[in-house]
DNA sequence: GTACTCCGTAAGTAGTAACTTACGGTAAGT
DNA sequence: ACTTACCGTAAGTTACTACTTACGGAGTAC
């Protein structure tokens, strides 16, 4: 689906930010993750299937193993939705400021 | 706090979306964001408050009302946490394709 | 085939957070 | 002073979600 907004309710979540963050050091198995984490490995499972949903993850399989790696596009797309306020943001700010 | 992790937990809610994005269109008091949304104005007080402790929003009175406007504080916090993994998740998903 | 590894799914539970109504407080107008 | 407009906070409820354990499927080795 990879719309901002799933990207954005995915990553809301600390624990798949944790895993976010530790897929960014190249593509890891399920158990390597669940292991580098305080909760269980199917929980890692069903963050995962948020990210994959989320278009921020993908997988490929290796074996019995399942590689997850960093998917660009929904990270560009969330990306590009906090750029569509970064102009109007400076603005309102800047006037804001100017008027205290 | 203006983190981005705050930020993107405050992001992860939709109304909270929903009322950053009325907010990219100008300063506006809380009884308009009410009147424009599904929910009642006390609900849109404790969001903002969530979206000010989170950095993406400030207020400033005028008379009995209070303007919110974005703040590009923590809008750059959250940005800039995405694109420290921009690069990583180019190179991962690249070699995914290639081994396909 | 059997055994072992790696993983996803189902089902159930507990904690959290988004919402409501009710209340109080401040600023401006008459 | 009284009233009205605008707003934040407190308290309570409900719905969601992150988690656990238990189970089953798919792949590899022997």
């Amino acid at each position: 689906m990879q719309t901002y907004q799933d990207g954005l309710a995915a990553l809301g979540d600390p624990t798949r930010r944790a895993i976010f963050e530790l897929l960014a050091e190249g593509p890891t198995p399920v158990g390597e993750l669940a292991a580098l984490l305080p909760v269980s490995r199917p929980a890692v499972s069903q963050h995962l299937r948020v990210l994959t949903e989320a278009g921020l993850v993908r997988v490929r399989a290796e074996g019995t193993r399942r590689l997850y790696h960093l998917d660009p596009a929904g990270l560009a797309a969330v990306r590009d939705y906090l750029d569509r306020f970064w102009a109007r943001a400076l603005a309102d700010f800047k006037t804001a400021v100017e008027e205290s």
